[in-house]
DNA sequence: CACCAGATCCTCT
DNA sequence: GAGGATCTGGTGG
């Protein structure tokens, strides 16, 4: 038998909070990615584990940034339901992943956008191309989408399942290490800007930009 | 149905 | 730091 660690899901409570909170209390947790794996021989294999180092949060319909300002649409559907579950949109080639914040009707979430790898070794979508650093595998939202194979059918996912292909988690066998919160403002936004809605694990070399 | 802006990333200068 | 890739949803005619 292994000491893995034990990941256990965060429950939607979690995510049944004010968003900016919910932002800050996702650093440290782990997003867990299970993937399709023939003929597997222990309980880890296929599982790809990063702990999240950089959020943002999108307020919803106070928010010019956020996707569900103008309403309720086919693709922002989902944030307008239960809290504790995956938006995931397409930019261009990329795909972005959120979590689905607070109650239902209040469309808010929060951008998952950097990962520090913890388990599961180098993606395979970053091989064959250019050796890319260990911090540089998922320092960006599409750039940790591409890493854990994350797309368009995971649109909705439930997040607080141990059973989904994804979900997030806190190492209930780890030992957590001490960190400090940073504040600043959201990237890659024309609306909004002065917002300080992006929160960082101050000195974490796995952060995007 | 045409247009456009966009929560990005990579390559080159 | 700029530019391009060439996707998709949303809007307006």
């Amino acid at each position: 038998m292994s000491s893995a660690p034990l990941w256990q899901p965060l429950p939607a409570s979690f995510y049944n909070r004010p968003t900016l909170r919910v932002a800050r209390e996702l650093l440290g947790m782990y997003l867990v990615r299970r993937m399709n794996v023939t003929a597997a021989t222990d309980a880890d294999a296929g599982l790809y584990v990063g702990k999240i180092v950089e959020t943002e949060a999108y307020m919803g319909a106070g928010d010019p940034a956020a996707h569900s300002a103008a309403g309720r649409t086919k693709r922002t559907a989902i944030l307008f339901g239960e809290p504790g579950r995956a938006y995931v949109y397409q930019m261009r080639h990329h795909y972005l992943l959120n979590v689905v914040t607070e109650p239902v009707d209040t469309p808010t979430c929060v951008l998952l956008r950097a990962l520090e790898p913890v388990q599961g070794g180098e993606p395979r979508h970053q091989t064959g191309r250019k050796p890319v650093k260990r911090t540089h595998w998922m320092n960006g939202p599409a750039k940790l989408c591409r890493a854990l194979d994350i797309d368009l059918t995971h649109y909705g996912a439930d997040l607080t399942s141990a059973a989904s292909p994804l979900f997030i988690a806190h190492d209930a066998a780890g030992v957590a290490e001490p960190f400090e919160i940073e504040t600043s403002p959201r990237i890659g936004i024309s609306k909004a800007v002065d917002k300080p809605y992006r929160f960082t694990i101050k000195g974490s070399p796995y952060l995007s930009r």
